[in-house]
DNA sequence: TTGTATGCGTTATCAC
DNA sequence: GTGATAACGCATACAA
């Protein structure tokens, strides 16, 4: 555990420079020498001390990439395409999963400003917005992925939630739907405002009452699921429909109707945002608007490596925000009203 | 971005050395000393370095866990649970993610020991044996989980695969099914192995003639489980019930007997090993072997930790093997056969 | 209580 | 082609 370069240096007969040198595939050394050195190197089991090399060179070769939730299937899937393009290019990525905790970010993107890491692919609580600023100004490279900040410069990659939104609804309506509800996000964040308001575009251009009763703000997550369809279940103007918009909340509309033996299609129709996460041939069938999350996570990573290539690149230059397209996958959950 | 102690020190008109003490809360400095030192640094927005203080400590303050695929829900909840623990006690966790593939996994282990990691939780593919023994000769702090590995001294964590199965298959030959095929795992692995063990032993027991036929080896993945599916069903020895040994190859199943149109109960009995990822409203809701999962990520991070603060333990000591319990959830994948 | 000097294990800039 | 030697930014033993 206590063996470094000069130990290895000593006993090939050389200097730790040129230890350094063969580790690094340097030109510049006798054949003869490197093979020297590399017996050693295999005999000792010697490994070289990353964190020396960090120091000397200021670069760590590493990235942090930072997730608000990774049992979602969204974050996991993300988090795979990531490693996958970091490992090609030779970088680590650490990953860091903060529960949608805004100190809990806050506490990682220190640890990773603090460790030097070379880069950051952060998805972001959309809170620790100053902090987030800082880390920019000090010209710290930095992609967003899934939700934007608003007065911040910032490579971003993400879907157009209004447009997949939008057409969800629509298609609602479409099949003759009228009393259409929302499950909707948290307003502060990208996802929750632009996904309500594609469901209000909808609405709006098919000139339908847009009432407030029908919509519901939850936090993401499964409880305020289950909590807002008992609520919208409850009250006084019940929805022929409804839209979630993501999969947790859908899971606990979906338990809340099962509970109340309510069925889809023939009581309710539902339409989520959201890849689904269980089998196709569980019932009932979900229709949904599906993010091309692992094409996310690969261009947010590019973003970030051309970035990390480009030696003088700053972050006054104009950011790239990238959008990308949903699909809509039609399943059983809905009828046509005639 | 240039900015290190001594700029802090000249600044505040003290030397490296006492910022050092202030930035550690060492008690030894005066109150006022302290008060300035902190404006500056408050000042000039100074972080310290990590990895020349690692460098200087020789710690790293982080641990490794490393996991076989991110997306699968036993591993995300694993890694929640380390991440939980590890945060409480000021420990950072750099998550490595390896689908399985030795080869990345040589190469995570490579990388959290060049780095110095302070110790690694390893769900292992079970096969780069002899490095890993070089790393626990080298006194590295590993605890394994969800797999052994033979041969190998190390503190480990995991549940009582056998037992599980066992108490699966008992449950469908008590309820009346004879002819009882498994979806079983990877042979080399302890889960496959003890999984499939559990499976062999309640047909023993119960006098039930085990046919090869009935038998089929997948990889864990969905893929697998739908070509045995198949296998199983257009075989001449169609079984009464199947038990498949992991959530991925339930799937799998799920998807050719919906796709053949074969129900569950009517048609076919099925119970399958690892908790379910998807809603308990979906239909069918499916009998499992539940794993306490949560658990499992925390007591192996408590057994690390355990390690890492007893600085001269050593590994040659006797390991601990932590089994622990499943459960059984009956829900209404199988029926009574009279 | 505070400062000085040295070490941690590399890389990089010089010489030779 | 190879070897000293000075950074890199911090911690720490020893002095003061």
């Amino acid at each position: 555990m206590k063996i470094n370069m000069q130990v290895v240096a000593e006993k090939a007969g050389v200097s730790s420079a040129t230890v350094s040198r063969v580790l690094r595939r340097l030109p510049n050394v006798r054949k003869e020498t490197r093979k020297k050195v590399l017996k050693v190197v295999k005999e000792l089991n010697y490994e070289v001390n990353a964190i020396a090399r960090s120091l000397a060179v200021r670069e760590t070769n590493t990235i942090g990439l930072v997730v608000t939730d990774i049992r979602g299937r969204f974050n996991a899937v993300v988090t795979e395409a990531v490693e996958e393009l970091a490992i090609q290019r030779g970088y680590n990525v650490i990953i860091c999963n903060n529960m949608e905790d805004p100190n809990k970010e806050l506490k990682y993107l220190k640890t990773l400003a603090s460790n030097r890491i070379d880069g950051i692919i952060l998805m972001p609580t959309q809170k620790n917005i100053s902090y987030i600023k800082r880390l920019l100004e000090e010209n710290r490279k930095i992609v967003l992925i899934d939700r934007l900040i608003k007065g911040i410069n910032c490579d971003s990659v993400l879907v157009d939630n209004e447009t997949g939104a939008y057409r969800a609804v629509k298609f609602l309506i479409d099949s003759g739907y009228r009393k259409i509800a929302t499950i909707a996000g948290i307003k502060r964040t990208t996802t929750g405002l632009e996904r309500l308001n594609g469901y209000i575009r909808a609405l709006e251009e098919a000139n339908i009452k847009i009432y407030d009763e029908l919509i519901k703000f939850g936090d993401f997550q499964v409880g305020s699921g289950i909590k807002l369809a008992k609520e919208l279940l409850r009250g006084k103007n019940v929805p022929e429909a409804i839209f979630t918009s993501n999969i947790q909340m859908l899971r606990g509309l979906l338990f809340i109707l099962d509970e109340e033996g309510i069925k889809i299609p023939d009581d309710i129709g539902v339409v989520t945002f959201d890849d689904i996460e269980w089998p196709e041939s569980m019932l009932p069938k979900i229709t949904a608007v599906r993010q091309p999350v692992s094409h996310i996570g690969r261009i947010a990573a590019e973003l970030l490596f051309k970035k990390l290539n480009n030696k003088n690149s700053h972050n006054n230059e104009k950011p790239n925000i990238i959008r990308l397209e949903t699909d809509f996958i039609i399943r059983d959950s809905t009828k046509k009203l005639v």
